[in-house]
DNA sequence: CGACAATATTCATATATATGCATATCGTTA
DNA sequence: TAACGATATGCATATATATGAATATTGTCG
């Protein structure tokens, strides 16, 4: 009854369901970067990042690029960026709402 | 080092992040339903399209209307919505790609 | 109030996921 | 080839999540 098409999504969405992930593609939503320098930016350990940029890559949310010994990664679909964007306005939203409620509360 | 925001951000992405969640959503699209309604659309027992319902209320994915021993649900924000069409297309691209693979690993 | 329909919750168990740590792999340069 | 820097992987443990089954709650109607 539930579509594989449907399983999938949900599969990309899990990937997402990370705060270092999401922390991941922030950084990377403009232009691509080794995974030191993700590492660096985001104070997370190195094999920590290339932890979730592992999984990031399986489920080709991100896609790489070698350079000597370097590895760029960068994202893959302007479209995933986009999605987030969205998702992270309905978050505002959201925190928008709340505060209102409490400021209501507090007359 | 990693923001609230972006903890909340992977927490909505989480809760994206299940087959059934997904194809309630979906449903949900064309306008709102009660948990019966989705239970046979999509083929799941009631308590389990329950409890995916309560989590997405929790994180405020959808909002509820109660008319007479019916609860009606929505999707909270249309841009939940734009979100998921543009993580599916995201997905069907992935899929094409693949098959153009299969197609030239044939030849 | 009692019965029933619609929905929600609780609990137990199975499975998945995250993290740190240690270590392996790969490419470069001396 | 040895040493080093960059990146990846394996393993163990802690924590989260999903599911079914049973049951509770709430609203309606006779």
């Amino acid at each position: 009854m539930i579509s594989q098409v449907s399983q999938l999504h949900a599969e990309i969405c899990r990937t997402l369901g990370s705060a270092a992930r999401i922390e991941i593609l922030k950084a990377l939503s403009d232009g691509e970067k080794t995974v030191n320098e993700l590492s660096k930016t985001l104070g997370l350990r190195q094999a920590n990042v290339s932890q979730h940029l592992a999984i990031l890559r399986q489920r080709r949310v991100v896609v790489t690029r070698k350079e000597g010994t370097n590895i760029y990664y960068k994202v893959a679909n302007p479209k995933i960026i986009q999605a987030c964007e969205l998702m992270r306005q309905v978050l505002i939203e959201q925190l928008q709402e709340t505060e209102q409620l409490t400021k209501t509360v507090g007359e």
